[in-house]
DNA sequence: TCTGGGGTCCTAGGACCC
DNA sequence: TCTGGGGTCCTAGGACCC
């Protein structure tokens, strides 16, 4: 027996619970740049408002109905999932896999039904004490069949769905749409409409050949879990990542190589952050650079390109100077750049990294330059030793006119309430 | 004026190995 | 006349997730 846990809503509650006055209103959350809305209030889902709406459309509705609007706010967001996680954690009765910022599953193997819907409501009030925010939980017997009770749980006042024994099953799956299975997207939702198979329990009566042919193996897992067999294990250890990058778009047209390159700097000391965090050195540096293609007037360009770095490094001076090098090769003046980004592959364990006959330079002396500045950065604020490079007018960063305060995590920053 | 960012996995085809 | 068998690795493209 599987459970997941998603919360509500997650990024507009999350800013409801630290502003009294937006709560039981229209609230929406606005992607990177304030460019589309990415989370929703239910009052805000009430006036039709639909997810990843570009905010240019929106405006209207918002003037009209009061909507309030905030930038988005990763780190009050991603501290506020910890809480929420830790919480979680204390009262399910197995390790946690931390599916997303907003979800968590976990086994539930060995408890009875009554026990299952006891935990899940002892969750439920507790997460609600401790943060502030209202979660769903979904139960079924596989991973596939929890994400659909969970958002058959979204519709219940109580916010708990267990689905168990075959029949039940299918009757639940009789009128779940099948674009809203997990692992369905809108290209096999077309592909399987077009057929006439527009519920989860038709798709479950395909044949097994016709899922493996038409949809992969993955599809073929999909199928197997509506029946009821559970093929994709909950991972409670979250493995290293494969691949790890930044391209974010500017907030508004960069024309010139400097700031492009200020930019990239950037991204990729955020990149090395993380690359070192997993204990990890990367071989493989893709830059890449793009244009506006939505604006038709502007002439348009895209391009990438990717070098092979010997010896593996991850060390951030070292991968800023290879970025640059790559950015040098296809930055083309003339052009209104939208985005700048790059992207770290091949990846190796940083104690048994490959070293290189020629490499004259001293690493130990310079991995301990670079532990100091991490140090430094992780105990006062991000970015408080940087490369000159990065920059500091920094006039391409991004839009955020409506961010709220990191309350849970500057002390600076901290609530006030006036009694 | 204005449309997000960061990931994973699978498959087919080509180049290459002995 | 006629030209094997069994593999690996890499890349691009396409699907998916939140």
């Amino acid at each position: 027996v599987i459970a997941i846990v998603d919360i509500n809503n997650c990024f507009a509650s999350i800013e409801q619970v630290f502003a009294p006055k937006s709560r039981n209103k229209p609230c929406i959350v606005l992607s990177n740049n304030d460019g589309a809305c990415v989370a929703r209030s239910a009052e805000a889902k009430a006036l039709g408002i639909k997810m990843a709406a570009p905010v240019f459309e929106l405006k209207e509705i918002i003037e009209r109905e009061g909507v309030i609007v905030y930038s988005s706010n990763y780190v009050l967001y991603g501290d506020m999932s910890a809480r929420v996680m830790n919480t979680i954690s204390f009262i399910a009765p197995a390790p946690l896999e931390v599916y997303s910022i907003d979800e968590c599953f976990f086994s539930m193997d060995g408890c009875s039904q009554d026990q299952c819907l006891q935990i899940a409501s002892d969750i439920r009030r507790t997460v609600k004490q401790n943060t502030g925010l209202t979660v769903s939980i979904g139960i079924a017997p596989t991973k596939v069949l929890a994400k659909a009770a969970n958002k058959l749980a979204k519709k219940l006042p109580a916010g708990i769905r267990m689905l168990d024994g075959y029949l039940n099953i299918a009757k639940a799956l009789m009128d779940f749409p099948v674009e809203d299975l997990w692992g369905i997207g809108h290209r096999y939702a077309e592909k399987l409409k077009r057929l006439g198979v527009d519920t989860a329990l038709k798709l479950r009566c395909l044949p097994e050949s016709w899922i493996k042919q038409n949809m992969t193996v993955l599809g073929l897992r999909l199928h197997k879990e509506l029946h009821g067999i559970s093929c994709i294990p909950i991972e409670s250890l979250t493995p290293d990542r494969k691949a790890i990058g930044s391209a974010k778009s500017f907030g508004k047209p960069v024309e010139t190589f400097s700031e492009m390159h200020e930019a990239l700097s950037q991204y990729v000391a955020t990149c090395a952050v993380k690359l070192r965090n997993q204990k990890n050195c990367t071989s493989l540096i893709s830059v890449f650079v793009q244009t506006n293609f939505f604006n038709k007037k502007d002439k348009q360009y895209s391009n990438f390109r990717t070098i092979t770095i010997t010896p593996a490094t991850n060390l951030t001076s070292e991968l800023i100077k290879h970025a640059s090098f790559l950015l040098r090769k296809i930055f083309k003046p003339g052009y209104k750049y939208k985005r700048v980004g790059v992207l770290l592959t091949g990846f190796t364990p940083d104690h048994v990294r490959q070293g290189h006959l020629f490499d004259t330079k001293d690493r130990a002396k310079l991995s301990a330059a670079q532990k100091a500045i991490d140090a430094i950065n992780k105990r006062h604020s991000r970015d408080q030793v940087r490369f000159a490079s990065m920059g500091f007018e920094r006039r391409w960063q991004m839009k955020q006119e409506k961010l709220s305060k990191r309350f849970t995590t500057q002390i600076e920053e901290i609530l006030t309430v006036y009694v």
